[in-house]
Formats: structure tokens, sequence, C-alpha cells
DNA sequence: GACCAGGCACATC
DNA sequence: GATGTGCATGGT
């Protein structure tokens, strides 16, 4: 497939999901910072039950960096217990609200003044981002335009015949970084569209035309390598 | 009861 | 550098 047939292709499957699905008005989360909660609450985990974590810190009056990181550990694995690995997101979390409040005063809107390649490599150090969720952050909280990949992307694009088998993310990030445009509306709606892709017909759809658009049926769920 | 979900870090070979 | 494993809840 050479450049201009990829960039043909990604943009047709791009109006095909957006013709069968509609907008997806994602991030679902009130402001910027939420976003980032969410983000790392998300990691593996359905977002039901993500809701249902922040909705308890919503209650607790804790929806901000301040009053989560005063909050102990323990008082806080229990407000986020619903979306799973509560011990280990609850440390994620705090190292991510001490490098939010420690370099930039808690206000997400500070981090979107930094340079994308700065700001992904400054998120990647932070112990519990990877690539996703760093990206998942940028995109949707900061609104810079750094594509998303997923397990869901992965096993898309493989099945479309337009990724390798061993593809890792920053392969997979490239093909759309080299053949879109680099707008954060289109970034955000394309990841928002896979997603739902992948939940809606993961096992639930029989396979249709390989050639097809939608080709809606997934290989199994296997993992997606990370660098 | 099995399997899955919008990952990531760390141990081991 | 590749591969395996722990982390944990809630829905289908």
């Amino acid at each position: 497939m050479n450049r201009l047939e990829t960039a043909e292709r990604l943009h047709q499957i791009y109006h095909a999901l957006l013709k069968q699905f509609g907008p997806q008005h994602w991030w679902p989360g009130e402001s910027p910072f939420e976003v980032c909660v969410g983000a790392i609450l998300t990691q593996n985990t359905n977002w039901q039950n993500v809701a249902k974590a922040i909705a308890n810190i919503k209650a607790a009056g804790c929806l901000n960096p301040q009053a989560l990181l005063a909050l102990d550990d323990a008082a806080l694995a229990q407000l986020i217990r619903p979306s799973g690995y509560f011990n280990i997101k609850t440390k994620r979390l705090k190292q991510f609200l001490r490098f939010l409040v420690e370099d930039y005063g808690g206000d997400v809107r500070a981090l979107a003044q930094v340079p994308v390649a700065v700001l992904r490599e400054k998120l990647l150090a932070v112990k519990g981002i990877g690539c996703e969720t760093a990206d998942s952050i940028i995109l949707y909280a900061c609104e810079l335009p750094s594509f998303v990949v997923d397990a869901y992307t992965y096993r898309i694009f493989l099945r479309h015949e337009m990724i390798e088998e061993t593809a890792d993310y920053h392969e997979i990030q490239d093909l759309f970084h080299r053949h879109l445009e680099k707008e954060v509306p289109l970034y955000n709606e394309y990841h928002a569209l896979l997603v739902r892709l992948g939940k809606e017909f993961c096992l639930k759809s029989k396979p249709r035309c390989e050639h097809c658009p939608l080709y809606f049926f997934l290989p199994p769920r296997s993992p997606l390598r990370t660098p």
C-alpha cells in the first residue's frame, strides 16, 4: 500500500466509523483535571467502573489535585476501589499529582503550554504513566495533537492488514501521524470511534467482508507491544 | 464460572 | 531485548 492509498484508507475508515456511530463526544470528563484522573484510572479497566470511582471522588469533594494529594493512601484507594487495581492506581495517581502540583502548580492548563514532544517525555517519566496514558492526557486534557493508540487500534488495523503483527506502539502511532492532518478534533474523534467499534463488535459480530471499510470482526485479544 | 476491560512496571531468562 | 506475571473490580 503506497502513501496515497494508506492515507485514503485511513480517511475512508474514519468517515465510515463516523457515519456508523456519529460523534462520540470524548473525553467524558467535566474538566481537564478530571480527564487526567480518568486516564490513569481507566488503565486496563472498563470505563463504567472508572465512572463510579470518579463519582466517589466527587462525592468526597476531592476532585482537585490538592485534596487528592492530602488523602492518605488507604482513603484514596477506598474511593477508587470500583476502578480495580486500586492499590497500584493509588500510587500511580499520586505520582502524577505530585508531578502536576510540584512542576505546574496543579494546573493542567500550564501543562498544555509545554511543547508536545517535551510534555510527552515528562509524562512518560512519571511512574505509572505509559504511552497510552500520556497520549490520552496530551490529547484529551491538554488538547494537543498526539494520537492515542490502544489495544483496539492494534487489533482493528492488524485485521485491516495495515500494520504488522509485530508493530509496537510508536509504529502504529506513526501511521496516524504521517497520514492524517495533525488536528486535535480529528485525533480525538478517530480514537474514540475505534474504541466504540472495538466495544461494540469485538465478540458480538460475525466477520464482514475484509475489504469493507468497517471490518468489524476483531482478531482475539492480544497484547499491544510497548517499547 | 470464565472471560473481558480505553495498561504499566518489574522480574526473569 | 523478548516474554511472563501481578495488579482487582464489575459486567456479560
